[in-house]
DNA sequence: CGGACAAGCTGA
DNA sequence: CAGCTTGTCCGG
């Protein structure tokens, strides 16, 4: 018998036939799926299992396979990353790699009896294709999750390993078969319920019964290199193909979720609730102190002795301008875009490269100030003001008195794991204006998390959002614990602009971009827009149209990348 | 991707 | 023209 082999070697998105040796015939692992061995062009190269009983082409003499590894990805998956190769113009090589097993697993293993009792809570959650569901921010998920794993083999992703880890272990106090993907991929063969991160939505689930994603909106499902796959919309394709519920849970659902899935909302109170109390300062109007980010408010909040942790996110290191004299932010009269001072003197913008004089476009005035304030500086002018420790958190660590009661750092204090009375976003606008199309979506997202370690105003918790755009959706939305409020307006404006979901785009960039969009000429439906940076702009108003367009062009040799729906462009 | 092999470059 | 670099091709 000949088997067809898919390497593992990402360049290579090509399938080669081998011959079964007779020491392996008959034996059970050898199924589509499975991993093997093989000699490629003088050297051995891992590889999965694609189709069995096959016909090699004309001429082709199949070398013997060296080496059955052990067990992969099912059918059903090797399918689903032809799919997700499609998708986000990926190779399957990279889906299937995520999709096998960190150790070869030489069989499943031993199947064991779920104990779980179901509360009924949220079952009716899991009927048909299941629901999108918005749950105040400092909601407990574990009975949506508790629903899901009494149906049988659940799926469960949440955006974070620290969460993982926790869910795991409280559904497995509940009485459940649960592992932890990608640990307990043998288990999960088998069929326990699996809960992990990203990477789970390729999961074993040969029984799956449902598939829940926790804070389905949230950035860490989707990956940042090509091919830019997000795991929610694997796990909402992989229930449909399965025919099993997939839930959507989130305080701030995207407009993704809302537009997959029927949208289910909690009653208006208990929301309400599990959001903090918002406070929105104005900072248009108040000048006072050098950078012009302690406000009042601020430093009330910081002298009323709570634990405080305040966000000052300088990620996005691009220049932000607000006007000396009336505060009014400096933004491109063109398109809207904040802008930075150019290497002449006069203005530039960041999102089109419009210039115009440096003068304030509501007061005429020509003073400007610089809004950026790096983390350590206003680490020091924090001690000053409050005259009590204050500590640093960033992405590259935490650096002050383990228990400070101020703690100023990027969203990484967020992540710290303890509680705060009240959180503090300096520079509400940074978020709001990042150079992204979902940054509204994403500044919301920011205060629901920084919900989940103040509480809701019934716990007592506070947010202040320092900002010069108080009527903004998102602040608005933050502001009435409403998430539907920026929802409504940015479902309008992405319709308008045809932006996801309302309409598809990537980015092809790389040496051979220019080859490759030759290739692909001007397929209908497709509008291209060329960059002076050498990258392909390109857009379709539905994701079939631009993903077969990008399928069916030939990919040269050499590097190109292709991101499917980026984070970052636009 | 990375090995094989061919075509191109350099210096005596 | 040997000895090396750089480029292109293709794998079962």
């Amino acid at each position: 018998m000949n088997v067809r082999v898919l390497t593992d070697v990402i360049g290579i998105d090509k399938e080669f036939d081998y011959a079964v040796p007779e020491s392996l015939a008959g034996d059970a692992r050898l199924a589509v799926g499975s991993m093997v061995r093989v000699a490629l062009h003088g050297r051995r190269v891992g590889g999965w299992i694609t189709a069995l009983d096959v016909v090699p082409p004309e001429g082709v003499v199949p070398a013997p396979l060296a080496k059955l590894s052990g067990l992969g990805p099912d059918a059903g998956l090797i399918e689903l990353s032809a799919w997700a190769a499609w998708r986000w113009a990926g190779r399957r090589a990279h889906f299937l790699r995520t999709a096998s097993p960190p150790r070869m697993v030489a069989a499943p293993a031993r199947r064991r009896q779920s104990r779980l009792v179901a509360t009924g809570d949220y079952a009716d959650l899991f009927e048909g294709e299941g629901r999108t569901l918005r749950l105040g921010p400092s909601v407990d998920p574990l009975p949506v999750a508790v629903a899901a794993a009494a149906r049988g083999q659940a799926l469960i992703l949440v955006p974070d390993h620290d969460r993982a880890d926790d869910l795991t272990r409280r559904l497995a106090r509940q009485g459940a078969w649960v592992v932890r993907h990608p640990a307990g991929w043998a288990a999960a063969a088998a069929g326990a319920t699996v809960v992990g991160t990203q990477s789970a939505a390729w999961a074993p689930a040969p029984e799956l019964a449902a598939v829940l994603v926790i804070d389905e909106h949230d950035e860490a499902y989707c990956s940042a290199s090509a091919p830019t796959w997000h795991a929610r919309d694997v796990a909402v394709e992989r229930a449909r193909r399965a025919g099993v519920p997939c839930v959507l849970l989130s305080p701030v659902p995207s407009l993704e979720a809302l537009r997959a899935k029927p949208v289910l909302r909690p009653a208006r109170g208990p929301e309400r609730e599990s959001w903090p109390l918002v406070e929105v300062v104005d900072r248009r109007g108040e000048d006072a102190g050098r950078s012009g980010l302690y406000s009042p408010s601020l430093v009330r909040v910081l002298r009323e002795g709570g634990r405080v942790a305040c966000v000052l996110n300088r990620k996005g290191r691009a220049l932000l301008l607000a006007c000396g004299v009336c505060g009014e932010l400096v933004v491109c009269t063109d398109c809207g875009s904040p802008m930075r001072q150019g290497d002449e003197g006069g203005l530039v913008c960041r999102a089109a490269g419009h210039t115009r004089p440096k003068v304030c476009a509501e007061c005429g005035s020509t003073a400007m100030k610089n809004l950026r304030a790096g983390v350590s500086r206003v680490r020091e002018e924090l001690e000053a003001l409050v005259r009590t420790p204050v500590a640093e958190s960033t992405g590259s660590g935490y650096e002050g008195p383990p228990t400070a009661r101020v703690v100023v750092g990027t969203e990484a204090v967020l992540h710290l794991g303890r509680p705060f009375e009240a959180v503090a976003f300096l520079e509400f606008d940074q978020e709001l204006l990042a150079p992204r199309f979902r940054a509204r979506e994403q500044a919301l997202a920011l205060v629901a998390r920084a919900a989940r370690i103040t509480g809701g105003r019934n716990d007592g918790g506070r947010v202040l959002v320092q900002t010069r755009l108080p009527d903004d959706p998102a602040v608005q939305a933050a502001f009435r614990a409403d998430p539907a409020w920026l929802a409504r307006s940015e479902r309008d404006r992405r319709r308008q602009l045809g932006l996801p979901p309302y309409g598809a785009l990537a980015v092809v960039s790389g040496p051979v971009a220019d080859e490759f969009m030759a290739g692909l000429g001007r397929p209908d439906g497709v509008r291209i827009a060329p960059d002076p940076g050498g990258q392909f702009f390109l857009r379709a108003p539905e994701y079939d149209t631009l993903c077969d367009a990008l399928a069916s062009a030939e990919r040269p040799p050499g590097r190109l990348r292709i991101d499917v729906d980026p984070l970052r462009a636009i």
